[in-house]
DNA sequence: GTGTATATCTCGGGG
DNA sequence: CCCCGAGGTATACAC
């Protein structure tokens, strides 16, 4: 990683132009290219910056970054402050948990939470505009299209809509239902769903991470 | 602006739970109490962060940020490399060009560039459900609702879909069509908006740029 | 403050 | 490679 703070104007070219007018930036480059330049606030969104793969030119007055694209970002230095390197390694990642494969993981062991008796079928089934996170059976020989969410919003109850309506074709899934399960749905989400006959559920993470699943739970 | 590079661990319990295994990496803490932990390596986004408002508390080995909405980040310091502080002082700011409010500007000067005689009545409709970007009149009477978009995608659609299904509520503005206007469209997008009924309109904006409106062009 | 839409979104996965 | 879906999305803006 090379750090350069330098009063400096860029110019930017390539998915929209953008300009930045002359003032002491902080310039990252990571050791695989990517090009940063960080105002002194703001989150942690850079004012500009280039991806990898791309290429870097250092002229004498300025910097060039293209990309394979046709992008094209340009530093125009105006004075070098500091300039420090430093290889800082491999990284070992990030470990998340939390996160909706995670929750999509406990319900497929555990479909019972959002309906008495019902029976996974498949995960992630494939449609032609996308996977369908479960596709259950229940008690009644419905199927049931369930998305997960962590946070249920508009765009999950359309999304949900759009499977059904997709799903529908397939006479050997009818009947055909829909559940929206999250551990949180607004209100709006929850009226767009039951509108349009699809049922939401809110799910409790912690306990659903506590409890053990019914398979082991056999034994 | 403060720049670290250390070797450190790192742990946020928030709207997740992460954990970063020991590595030498860059701490950069803005001036507004911003901090991100980069890796040497992908993209812009740092692998943890917290956003201001927050408070930093330096212990012996390690730093405490927390924020009023509860998350907390833990930076387990072993050894800290590198330390450096400098202000960078404020910055002007990006000017940007080519955004999508943009693209609604110029379509709302030509909209006959959408369609043959078409007429801009009004400009972010407002609905219930959100603002329509440009309603129009065509010249066989139909009400026009047209959605901007600079890459039209299913979601561009689906939003569509959901303002016209609004609008069809009022009978004034029947007959009622829908148009999805973007520089660049993709085929899924294509599909879903013609099974609805919707037209796709690819747009030149470099073109439109160019253009003088038909407003400018009568004096 | 909530809700909605945009973003040079970034990032990962699947065809 | 494109497309889709998720994200601690962040950010701006209207109500």
């Amino acid at each position: 990683m090379r750090l350069v703070l330098a009063q400096c104007s860029v110019d930017y070219q390539g998915r929209l132009a953008a300009h930045l007018p002359s003032a002491v930036r902080l310039i990252m480059i990571k050791a695989d290219g990517c090009v940063a330049i960080h105002s002194d606030g703001g989150a942690y969104k850079p004012l500009n910056w280039m991806n990898a793969p791309n290429t870097l030119v250092e002229e004498e007055d300025r910097w060039v970054v293209t990309n394979p694209k046709g992008e094209e970002l340009t530093i125009n230095l105006e004075e070098i402050l500091f300039d420090h390197r430093h290889d800082l390694g491999p990284d070992p990642g990030l470990e998340k948990d939390g996160v909706e494969a995670h929750l999509q993981e406990l319900l497929a062991k555990k479909p019972d939470l959002l309906e008495k008796g019902l029976v996974l079928v498949h995960r992630e089934y494939q449609t032609d505009i996308g996977p369908v996170d479960l596709l259950c059976r229940a008690t009644d020989g419905s199927t049931v299209a369930v998305e997960v969410k962590r946070r249920g919003e508009l765009d999950g109850v359309e999304q949900l809509t759009r499977y059904l309506d997709r799903l529908g074709n397939d006479s050997r899934l009818h009947p055909l239902r829909g559940t929206l399960a999250a551990v949180s749905i607004t209100q709006q989400a929850k009226v767009l769903a039951t509108a349009r006959g699809i049922r939401c559920v809110e799910v409790d993470y912690d306990q659903m991470r506590g409890a053990p699943s019914n398979h082991l739970r056999l034994f």
